[in-house]
DNA sequence: GCTATCGTCGTAAACGTTTACGGAATAGAG
DNA sequence: CTCTATTCCGTAAACGTTTACGACGATAGC
């Protein structure tokens, strides 16, 4: 069931045919109706590889995520973030397709592939790392691509980020308001941008408050409940353990506090729990309620695919050929996970 | 950069140029090793577009997801399922692609795109519903497809589902050994033929173990924090509240928790919950851990992508041309959120 | 009545591959 | 030396679209 047979049953040439479908403005309108209405018979729709053959355009945009995300981060974050993105895109007529790759070297594979074989007319990466190959290979090239996280370098293509330093600042004036002066910060692999931002600002803030910046206090562990929980082990058993603690992701303050519970103590009233995390609907059923940061996250989606739309030759001109990179703000939570005065 | 010039460079007919590429037997051993050279030197990746309009296959399969997971159901699950998927696809050449969709009517439109336009070589679907359109369009042509759950009629497309089945009754053995008489269910929307064998199962097993069957007690709740925040609420408010609650998602869980948290009772003391749902990260460290069940998640993913590779006509020789449905097996992980005597 | 314009449509080329077909060169058999 | 088989490669058609170009008839202007 291709253009030919269409326009064989309806007795006219494939070129008007196509010229009607695409919506032409010289065909004649009761010939347009005509072809309408028997394709939309027959079942005919254009087929993607001839289309994309010939106009060199396949109205599909890559996110290309790895499988880590099951394990370590957040998976609700990465599909609200994506339901923005999809909505953004499905305006322009673009459908948003999710590629997952283990998390190793031949992801950089996965992207050349995309690239060379014209899988998709532009890319969305996250989870970028330090020197990161993907986006140096990208960099040589005029594919269009947009990441979820600046890089190290800034780089010159479009991205949206959270803003740390403001999270961070938000997070120690709490702490300090309710008189914490050890507080400690757990974090992921350095080798990704958010955790060295978010150390960075950490020691930056804590001299900021007068408080004493205690190296010991800032510990590496992974993301999830497993990571969370060994990492709450290591501070209670420390000759002078934290008084608050704050961690990057919400997972690993669930394995916190079933360390904490176990060793008879409660997050919230013996030490204080704060998350520099997007607000997902378990933070206020914990037990209890976990201080995080609210953001709009579908509305981050949105905005880093109109970022990537505006640097796509084909979609520039509608949003004035801008080169968007934006950090956006969210909002302290503050919830009863460190809701108390200590000292 | 395409064949043609990749030809050139060589003075070789792309004809050549494309045998080798390909691995065709009929081409010097010299000849091939120069092209693959060249070709590995100019980055050169045969156009997906062109290939797949003459030899009409894409080597992408499609995953249909609804945004709505995000919102109310498990997207690890999904994740974890669709890691399974992506490797055992990718041993043959195939490539994983994540669809996100609208959960509403629009979701068949995508269906049909994905068929019409022939934007994928296959097809799997999820979360099928009660009379799901997408089924009965799919039914009446030849394009692959497979689905996460069996749906209501069996159907004859491949899918894998869990034995929810053996899941009550194997919760229902437990609770009663426990001496729990009353047991409640909290259900999420019948149109899930899920939730409507978890019913049937639930009547014939209480029957079965001698004890009453109160409609009171199942209730139909939304299948995230706040709906097992409500649907616990709800029992409590009873006159006779039931001494052991079974939910299907560890998501519901979380707020059931909350819930019997405000109101000073402790679950695994006053009350039992179990959860028939597979083991997230999250069950064992939630307080007390969560008893539910455990699954070869990753398995079934690859074992779901090798029941529609065995329908792909390309595939199915290597399969035997069977149709794979398969009712996967699990296993009751007990724990304190129900391991107390009643009564 | 001649030309110019307009609206509508058909024709054919092009996109980048893969592959059936045939041909040239070489080797082996008699 | 001839004939056949084999190895390797070039040629061209085909996949399903879109679109530049030209053609045709009708209408309008003079």
């Amino acid at each position: 069931m291709g253009i030919k047979e269409l326009a064989r049953h309806l007795n006219i040439s494939i070129g008007t045919v196509s010229r009607a479908l695409n919506g032409h403005p010289e065909v004649n309108a009761e010939t347009r109706k005509r072809v309408l209405e028997a394709a939309a018979r027959l079942g005919y729709a254009p087929d993607q590889a001839g289309r994309s053959l010939r106009q060199g355009t396949l109205n599909v945009v890559a996110l290309l995520l790895s499988t880590d995300l099951t394990s370590k981060t957040d998976t609700m974050f990465f599909m609200e973030l994506s339901r923005g993105i999809q909505d953004q895109f499905a305006e322009h007529g673009l459908d948003l397709v999710i590629h997952l790759n283990k998390p190793d070297l031949d992801m950089l594979d996965r992207v050349k592939r995309i690239v060379e074989r014209r899988q998709a007319d532009a890319l969305i990466l996250a989870e970028t790392r330090d020197n990161d190959p993907r986006l140096d290979y990208l960099a040589g090239r005029s594919f269009p691509f947009a990441t979820m996280g600046r890089s190290w370098s800034g780089g010159s293509h479009p991205w949206m980020d959270l803003d740390f330093d403001f999270a961070m600042r938000a997070a120690i004036d709490r702490l300090a308001g309710f008189g914490h002066h050890r507080v400690a910060l757990v974090t992921g692999d350095p080798g990704y941008r958010l955790d060295t931002m978010l150390q960075d600002a950490y020691r930056r803030e804590l001299v900021g408050h007068g408080l004493a910046v205690d190296e010991a206090l800032m510990i590496k562990a992974d993301t999830h409940e497993e990571g969370g929980y060994k990492a709450m082990t290591e501070f209670l058993a420390m000759a002078e353990p934290p008084t608050a603690v704050i961690f990057p992701h919400y997972r690993a303050v669930v394995g916190a506090y079933a360390c904490l519970s176990e060793a008879g103590l409660q997050p919230g009233r013996d030490v204080a729990i704060l998350s520099c995390s997007t607000d997902t609907a378990i933070a206020q059923f914990m037990a209890p309620p976990l201080t995080c940061f609210r953001l709009d996250l579908y509305g981050l989606g949105r905005r880093l695919a109109e970022a990537l739309l505006a640097s796509m030759p084909r979609f520039a001109e509608s949003y004035g050929n801008a080169l968007i990179q934006e950090i956006w703000p969210w909002e302290l939570v503050g919830r009863d996970s460190d809701g108390f005065r200590v000292g």
